[in-house]
DNA sequence: TAGACTAGTTTGCATTACAAACTGGTTTGA
DNA sequence: TCAAACCAGTTTGTAATGCAAACTAGTCTA
């Protein structure tokens, strides 16, 4: 308890950028979901969420999976179990601040 | 109620960035701190703590009066109605997002 | 009066977020 | 049949950012 403001320096930027935090508060709550649909949910660019997906990626906290759906191409992204985790640290670091 | 995570991508990046939202956070409480005394609550160094601050100034946040204490300079800062007002909605969409 | 200290600001750089342009493939239609 | 339109993304170019090291301007001290 009594978060100390200092520990704001600390949260974790890979979330804390609004985009991908939008991203990964859907992967939290549906587990998995196509690059599509997180476009439409997120309304972000498809070049901008094609790049934080990758950033994601890079930091171990969301499994891509590039498939097909018939002959067309289709990306699925799941967050990984540290992804998750992260994601719970982030969010109590938020409650504890905004109380 | 029901906060859309849309929402997010609209949060103030002014106040979103750590380093910012420690500043304000402070301002928010104590209505008016010198440089010295941010830069021991925040750790930022001096050279973030300025320009920080001078971005708070520029976007109509932060009111910076620059006087003396005996012959050394004092940099005394507090929030613009306009900065308490912004942090007022930040926090209420923080809020929002972890409920 | 040289050296250390105080209170900041400026500079330089590596990183970022973003959208426009591009890629590689599929479907449509004349 | 083959070109234009479409689909599902990725890459590229650029402007803005956060950061600390270096700097500035003045004060104190031995």
């Amino acid at each position: 308890m009594s978060a100390d403001l200092r520990d704001l320096a600390s949260v974790d930027r890979m979330i804390h950028e609004p985009a991908r935090l939008m991203i990964v508060a859907i992967l939290y709550a549906v587990e998995s979901a196509d690059f599509l649909y997180l476009q439409r949910e997120t309304d972000l660019t498809k070049g901008n969420l094609s790049s934080h997906l990758s950033k994601l990626e890079s930091a171990g906290y969301v499994e891509i999976e590039k498939t097909y759906r018939g002959k067309i191409p289709l990306t699925v992204c799941r967050l990984t179990d540290e992804g998750r985790q992260s994601f719970e640290n982030y969010r109590q670091q938020l409650k504890d601040f905004v109380d």
